[in-house]
This record gives structure tokens, sequence and C-alpha cells, in this order.
RNA sequence: GGCCCCGUCGUCUAGCCUGGUCUAGGACAUUGGCUUUUCAAGCCAAGUACACGGGUUCAAAUCCCGUCGGGGCUACCA
């Protein structure tokens, strides 16, 4: 058995996430890891819903993955897919080992497992929930491991045919040899033993007839071929059950890679409460794919060198088991800012825009700016324009997306007047005033071609220097006037992007906010 | 409680396997400086870490043992 594994099969992996109603940053990196590693070995990697808990079906919670994978980057090759453009979405799927859902694979948990009862590997259990509970509680008051005490494995064939004739509902429970112990080497703890002893005899099929994860996994992961199970570290206590599953069944097991924790700031597992933790949350902020993918993907990996950038055809180039970390990885927001503000940095002014501008369209303000400019002729273009030069000039401040609105509000509005923030250190009011006035004059004597940053600079500052004026005496008070803000880009650019006849009312306007406050 | 995993700056990490080049490197954050009309960006600089104890060794962040600490699991959830 174990030499046939030298032939090396082609390379499946799988992520199999349950449809909780949203992709968690979590599942997003383990996904991520999956991803890569396919990618890197020329492999396949499938999407696989794990549905069969009917308690905490989300609807919707299954497209909602897929669009996450999918505004990830992530692509499958195998899974269920969404088709449809506009409103109305279609779920397909694509693959030779499916259905892909765990829900419409019913039939097959359940011929598996009538194949472990009649080995005996498996076998029914009649205990109540309440017998159960008691059970417990009794173990916990003793100090004991906490686990089934195989009353139903000691039934007789009659005993057992009985309560079958009464209805008696039942699981279906693994058989759990006494002896021995379980042990494997995972890709990136090394080896790992537990007892048979201290292991339960799980429940593999409920009384509602749907298996748990337990099986489910095991049967679709051999079904599917898959021959790596990248997942998180929780489940690496309950790899021993799969084993002995695929012991039962005469299978040969994957091999496992048991991916550490992110964590919550207090070291605790990643969890809402503290924070953010749906993927679609960081993307409603905009947080950019790539960003997000970059920086999770650094989360627990390193390609072992101190560069920090890399996109995902480069990540999947780089990736491997080896460099996993084993210990958990706080998720840390601010370095995904930084990490956003780069990437944001480096975006081309065109690209720029077509990211910014779903998170813009949303922005009461800019709506209505927009249907001013559609009232022109060619008013779309216009728009992008002013857009683009609006976003440039904010380019190196922005750190998310969702943040641009409020940052970009004052190239649109006339900002509320700001006479307290206007004069430069301890320069009077007067001056002040006179100073605005002067810039005034000049700025109204320059052609509108003239508007644009660079030239601005150099004709003010060519001018203030024949006029002795300090910069700070008139640039401080020009800015402000033209966002009435404390914090902004520079006078010049701010300028070019409003325009000349925009700066001249802002400054007059400006100025005699100072006459009436003063 | 039991089982399992983990333990290098505040955080993400390099180094650990194959002891010396580690007076422990990088990044984010912080602080200071430069630039300067504010903010941002950029550049420069600073502080901060091998959990503890015991071995092994000429030499240990690196190997061994123990302690402590943190986390995960312990469901007819995944």
């Amino acid at each position: 058995m174990r030499g046939e594994r030298a032939q090396k099969k082609p390379v499946r992996v799988r992520f199999a996430p349950s449809p909780t109603g949203f992709l968690h940053i979590g599942g997003l990196r383990t996904a991520l890891y999956n991803f890569l590693f396919a990618r890197k070995h020329g492999g396949t990697f499938i999407l696989r819903i794990e549905d069969t808990d009917r308690t905490r079906a989300v609807p919707g919670g299954v497209e909602n993955i897929i669009q996450t994978l999918t505004w990830a980057g992530l692509q499958y090759d195998e899974g269920p897919f969404l088709d449809g453009e506009n409103g109305k979405q279609t779920l397909y799927e694509k693959g030779n080992c499916g259905p892909y859902i765990q829900s419409m694979r019913l039939p097959t948990y359940k011929t598996h497992v009538e194949e472990l009862l009649r080995k005996g590997s498996a076998y029914r259990c009649f205990c109540t929930p309440e017998r159960l509970e008691e059970m417990r509680q009794a173990q916990m008051a003793r100090k004991e491991p906490t686990m089934y005490d195989g009353r139903c494995k000691k039934l007789s064939g009659e005993e057992c045919k009985a309560a079958l004739q009464q209805g008696t509902p039942f699981v279906i429970r693994l058989n759990v040899p006494e002896e021995g112990s379980t042990e494997f080497v995972d890709r990136i703890h090394g080896e790992v033993r537990f007892k048979n002893r201290l292991i339960d005899d799980q429940v593999l099929l409920k009384s509602d007839g749907f298996p748990t994860y337990h099986l489910a996994n095991v049967v679709d992961d051999h079904l599917m071929r898959i021959t790596h199970v990248i997942r998180g570290e929780e489940w690496l206590p309950s790899t021993p059950k799969h084993l002995l599953l695929y012991r039962a069944f005469g299978w040969e097991p994957p091999e496992f890679a048991h991916l550490p924790l992110l964590l919550n700031a207090d070291r605790s597992k990643l969890s809402k409460r503290q924070g953010d933790v749906a993927v679609e949350d960081y993307a409603k902020k905009g947080y950019l794919p790539d960003a997000l993918v970059n920086f999770v993907a650094l989360l627990g990996w390193n390609p072992g060198s101190d560069r920090e950038v890399y996109s995902l055809k480069e990540l999947a180039a780089a990736f491997s088991l080896p460099r996993v970390n084993k210990s958990g990885a706080v998720f840390n927001v601010e370095k995904l800012d930084w990490m956003n503000g780069y990437y944001i940095r480096q975006l081309k002014p065109g690209d720029l825009v077509r990211q910014a501008l779903p998170y813009l369209l949303h922005a009461e303000l800019i709506r209505k700016e927009g249907k001013r400019y559609m009232a022109h002729e060619n008013g779309e273009e216009l728009l992008m324009k002013k857009l683009e030069t609006v976003l440039v000039v904010e380019q190196e401040r922005i750190v998310r997306l969702g943040d641009i609105p409020h940052m970009t509000e004052f190239f649109f509005r006339l900002p509320p007047p700001t006479p307290d923030l206007i004069p430069w250190k301890d320069t009077p009011l007067s001056v002040t005033k006179e100073r605005l006035e002067r810039l005034s004059e000049l700025l109204s004597s320059l052609p509108t071609k003239a508007f644009t940053e660079k030239e601005l600079e150099k004709r003010i500052k060519a001018w203030l220097e024949e006029r002795k004026f300090g910069t700070g005496e008139v640039l401080w008070p020009m800015r402000v006037a033209l966002t009435g803000r404390a914090a902004s880009p520079g006078p010049f650019a701010v300028a070019a992007a409003l325009g000349k006849e925009e700066v001249l009312r802002r400054i007059a306007r400006a100025a005699k906010s100072i006459a009436s406050h003063g």
C-alpha cells in the first residue's frame, strides 16, 4: 500500500466550507493555501460544500461563498459554480466526482455506513440524548474523560432487532478499537499519536439520516481522490477518527496538513465580536482582494525571505507546506491597513478609478454630482476625468477604498467655513485676509490652463518670492480655504483639481468669513 | 478534568532540522529626525524579543528533560 504512493498521484485538494452565511477570514486562508498548493503542483482545487447540519443551513450561503472566493481570485476547478449575470443566478456543477454539495449525496453515505455496519466497524446506538447528557455529567463529576460508554456496542442481535422494530430512533457510531494507538505524520506538525482507548465512538450517521462531518468528509475525500487534506488545526484531534475510518473501509488515507489558527488580539481563536471575520466585511470596507490575499497568505506562512509583497501567481510559485508555521497567528488589522494602502499606491490611475468606483457611487454626494455631469453632452467622460483627478490627488493617503467618499467630500461640495483654522500659526487675521485677497488677484490673472499642480506651484512660489510673502502665511490659508480641513493634500494639487472658477470662489468666501469673524 | 498542539520584539516573522558567522535580521505599529504650507508618502534613526529552570557541549535561540504559560478539541456543529 505504502509503496503505491511512490507513483505520485496527481495532486487533488479541496476547500470544504459550511455554508453558514459568509466566508470566514480563516476559511479564506485555508482556501488560499489549498489553492496555492494545487497551483504549485499543477493539481486540482475543488470546492465542496459541507452542509450536513440542517439546523445551520443558511439560504444563499453557497452563493455567498462562491462569490467571495471569486472576489478573492481563488478560482477552483471542480465544484458548484454560479451562472447568470443580472439578477437571477443559478448553481451548476463542474467535475466528475460530484455532486459537490453533501446534502445531495445522502445515498452515498448511507451505503457506505451500511458497509461499516456489516464489517462490524460501526454499530447502531439507541441511547437517548438525555442518557448521554447524564452520562457525561457523571463522567465529569468523576473527572473522567467524557466519551460514549459503549453500552449499545454490547447489544445482542435480538435486542437490536427489537429496538429497530419498535422504531426507536438511533445513530450509527464508529467502533473504535480498545487497544493500540493511531498515529500519523502531519505535514506541518510531524508525528502525532493518540491512544485508541481515548478516542470516542464517534457518531457517523445522525438519527435524521444525515452523516456527521467525520463520515461525509472521509467518504468524499476518498471518492473525490483527494491526496492532501489541508485544513485548520481545530481538526487535528479528530484526525485519528478519520484514519480509523479509512482503515475500516480499507482505503489509503490522504496526507494531512493542519494549519495554525488565526487568532484574536487576546490569542483566542479568531471570532466575531472582536472585529470583522467575514471576508465580505473587508470587501465592503474597501480592502483590495490582492492585498487581503497577500496579507492572509503571510499569516502562518512565509517564503523565507524579507519580501512581503506577492501577487497570487508569485505566492503559488513560492508556496510550500514545510514553510507553514506551527503556532497561531494574530490577525493584525494595522498591518493589513498598511498593505492595503501600499497596494492602492501602486495602482495606475485607470485601475484606481475602476476599483474605487463602486465605493464612490454608493456615496450620496457623488451620485448627485454625477447627475449634474450627466446633464452635459459628454458628461460621463467629464465625470470620470474629474474622479480620476481627485483620486490621484488623494491616492497616497487612501487606506481603504471605503474611506474615499469622506476624504474627497470637499472636492464635490463647498466645505463649511472654518475661520478659526484659516490663519497660519500666529499670523494676524488682518494679514491673512489681505494675503488671500492678493492671492485671489494673482489667481484671477492666470489663464485657465495654468491650473495644473506644477504650473500653479511654479507661479505662486515665484510670486511669493517677489512679494516677500512667507510661504506658510499664504499657502496654509489657501489650502484651508479650499478644503476646510486641517489635514489634506497640498494647495496646488487641490486647486488644480478644483479649477480656476471654484478656487476663486472659495478663496473669496474664506476672506469674507475672516472679515465677518474678526 | 482528559486528550492534542504551540511558545523569538506589542503584532507578523527570519534564524532552529544541519549548535559557533546571532552583541538575534526584516516588516507593521510606536517614538524622534529629515523634507516641508498641513496631512500623507518617502528617507534616516531609536527602543523593544530567544517563557523559565536544569542538563549535554569548549560553545545553545538552536539538541535533551522538566516546569510554567497560551490555545484547540472534548455535540446526533462543522
